[in-house]
DNA sequence: CCTATGCCTTGATGTACATCAAGAAATGAC
DNA sequence: GTCATTTCTTGATGTACATCAAGGCATAGG
C-alpha cells in the first residue's frame, strides 16, 4: 500500500478497517508508529513531495477515503507549520523507540545545531530522554572517535 | 509561565528566544517535550479546556505572540481532529521518555481497549518500543496482581 | 490424520542505561 | 578576590529491558 521511500504523498482517512503505519529499522524489526481504526486520518507526516520514512499498510480488510496532502493544504491554512510539527514528532518517536542514547543525540546534533549551544546539556539530555551522566558518556565517546 | 494542571489555553508564537515546555514525573524529574526557539508555536495539544500536563516557561528573554486555541479554532477546520492527533502524539512522547514498559503497557489499555483484542500482542509490543518477550512479561505480571 | 507456520511464553544470559556518590570546572554574588 | 551554586564529568554498582534459544499451542493445508 506505501512503502518506505515511496513519494506517495496521500493522507487516508479510515472510514472501517485498521490500518498501521510503522518503520523497519536496519535489524529488520518492525516499529508500528500508529494504528488506524475508523476514523482515523492516517498519513506520513512528512512533506507532500519528500520520501515517506513509514510504511502503511492494513491490519484488516478496510475501506478507505484517500485524499492527495495538496488537497488538504488548500482547505487548511498554514498547513506547512503544521506538517513541519507533526513531522518533528514523528521524527522524535520513531528515535525513542527504535535510537539508542548516541544515536539520538547525533541526530538531534544534526537537526537542532542551534539549541546545542543555547541549552545546558542536561537540557539536551531530558529533551532526549535519558540522563546528563548518560550524555556525558556518549559525548565523550564521540569525541575520542574523531 | 504556564504549570501542570492550568487550564491556561494559550498558544505562544515565539517571535524571539526560547521557550520550553516540559513535564515532572513523580520523582521530580523534568521530561523536556520541546524547545521552542523563533517562530515556533509552543502549546500544550490539550484541549482548549482540559487542563494541561506541560510546564511551559522560557529560558531566554523571549518575545512572544500569544493567541487562545479557540481563536485558532476559528481559522482552521477540523481543528479538533488536529488536536486529538496531536495530544495523542504528545502522551506517546511524553510515555516513551518517562514510563516503564509496564506502565506504558497500561496506558496503552486503558486509552485503546478496543485495539488490544484486533491486533497479535507482537504489535503492541512494537507499538509500545518493546519486544513481545517483554510484553509477555509485563502482562505475566500484572495478571498475577489480580 | 500429519506437518507447517505463526503466535505466545519461559528461561538464561547480555547490555544499555539508570542510580548513587564524589569531585572538577564553570558561573555568579558579594 | 572568596564563597556558593550550578554544571559537567567519572567511577562503581544496579536494573530494566534486549537477545538468544527452545518449547507449547494454536490455526490452516495437505
Amino acid at each position: 500500500m506505501q512503502r518506505k521511500g515511496d513519494t506517495n504523498s496521500k493522507v487516508y482517512l479510515v472510514e472501517s478497517g485498521l490500518l498501521r503505519s510503522y518503520t523497519i529499522d536496519e535489524k529488520g524489526k518492525e516499529h508500528i508508529y500508529m494504528f488506524g481504526p475508523e476514523n482515523w486520518l492516517v498519513t506520513d507526516n512528512c512533506k507532500p513531495e519528500t520520501p515517506c520514512q513509514l510504511f502503511i499498510d492494513a491490519i484488516e480488510d478496510s475501506i478507505l477515503n484517500v485524499a492527495s496532502k495538496e488537497e488538504m493544504v488548500k482547505e487548511t491554512p498554514d498547513f506547512n507549520a503544521l506538517f513541519r510539527r507533526l513531522n518533528s514528532m514523528q521524527n522524535r518517536i520513531v528515535m525513542l523507540m527504535s535510537s539508542s542514547a548516541k544515536e539520538r543525540y547525533e541526530h538531534f546534533v544534526e537537526t537542532y545545531p542551534n539549541i546545542i549551544p543555547r541549552v545546558p546539556l542536561k537540557m539536551v539530555a531530558s529533551y532526549l530522554g535519558i540522563t546528563p551522566e548518560a550524555l556525558s558518556r556518549v559525548r565523550n565517546e564521540l569525541s575520542k572517535n574523531k
